[in-house]
DNA sequence: TTCATTTCTTAACATAGGTGAATGGATTCA
DNA sequence: TGAATCCATTCACCTATGTTAAGAAATGAA
């Protein structure tokens, strides 16, 4: 089996997944993909830590993880979680050399493709389609941080759990429940007294 | 007095402000302004609108706005207060033609550069060093907004206004408190609760 | 299969912040 | 200048979520 053969495997699902907002041509896309490295995460294991420097960006191809940002009292915030075709890692860490604000961690076996700074500059320098492409996502992923920050503060933690039944009921069911809490920003104990509430006044 | 130099006065505080990160040729700044449009908003004037189209990003020469969600139950949360140098409106609005999430006031009479969509994606391409000031300008709005989400939910009120006290007792001096409260995610009444404890029990 | 570990549930009590109402001071405006 | 409005404060009471602790259920490892 040929090395090309391999590849187009391998990315079948990224070039699919990029396909469909933009187009690349062939040498773009392998261009694109020759600056990725696949990793494989096992259940547990991270891909950022908070406060070390996060060295590199991952696009998830299968699996998935959470970031979330633990506070000086131990407890964690997830900020969100990263499921197929998800960037993931700390932008402004990975930019900027500061120290990452959350960790990102497999909830799963999880197989990323990750790239370093000077690959995915240079990328972004040399593909423009890339370049195109990824800045949508960016506006994307801070439209969905500032939906957040709004959510956040507007519902009650039953709202927010109503309304993640709802959409997204594929996550509820794949993501252990004090996960879930902490996406909501409350305890397990809270969670499991609304879930409570929920399923026994009807 | 001739148009070039009123233009050298009027732009003189943003030319200085982007000079600060990165280097404009005279050509490549008086073609930046040339598709700004100077606004006065006189105080409660509303510079976006929520649920409305934001049809302009501003640049904020003097005053200042805040930008805030109202929920369905009438409440407003604060996510921003926006001075001098800052740009405002919602971008993701902006672009994609979608209703704002949340409304941008003057509060007190403030003079903004605006520009539309056409004119702003125009200068994008054709200022290089626009385009770049802007990318970086974006980005540490990204990592302002997930910083504010972490504080969000990992801070008490009272943490949160110890806090703005500390970094930016500006602000606490310059904005009416039930703002301030606002921005907090709490409503008055809780923050002058707050007040009363840290003040009286020193 | 069994033992250990992790996750989920429940309950009693504690606390931060919300609610509604009253008051007085400050602004605004005719 | 006076009336109207807005703003900050206080208080008594309410509610959602946190805390602590315990046990049950599920999962994983040997």
């Amino acid at each position: 089996m040929s090395g090309i053969k391999n590849n187009k495997d391998k990315f079948s699902n990224l070039r699919k997944h990029v396909e469909a907002t933009d187009h690349f041509t062939d040498e773009e896309f392998n261009h694109f993909v020759s600056i990725l490295t696949p990793v494989t995460l096992q259940k547990k294991e991270f891909f950022t830590v908070q406060n070390e420097h996060c060295r590199y960006l991952g696009f998830v191809n299968s699996g998935c993880l959470r970031a979330f940002h633990t506070d000086d009292k131990g407890d964690e915030f997830t900020m969100y979680f990263a499921f197929l075709n998800w960037w993931t890692g700390d932008k402004t860490s990975f930019y900027s050399n500061s120290p990452s604000r959350f960790s990102v961690q497999a909830l799963e076996e999880t197989e990323i493709f990750r790239a370093d700074k000077t690959n995915w500059e240079k990328a972004l320098d040399e593909i423009p389609a890339f370049e195109k492409w990824y800045r949508v996502k960016t506006r994307k992923s801070y439209e969905a941080t500032q939906q957040k920050l709004i959510d956040t503060q507007t519902e009650s933690a039953e709202e927010k759990y109503l309304k993640l039944l709802k959409n997204s009921p594929d996550i509820v069911q794949r993501i252990p429940q004090h996960y879930i809490a902490s996406y909501l920003g409350i305890k397990p104990q809270s969670l499991s007294r609304i879930r409570k509430n929920i399923f026994h006044s009807k």
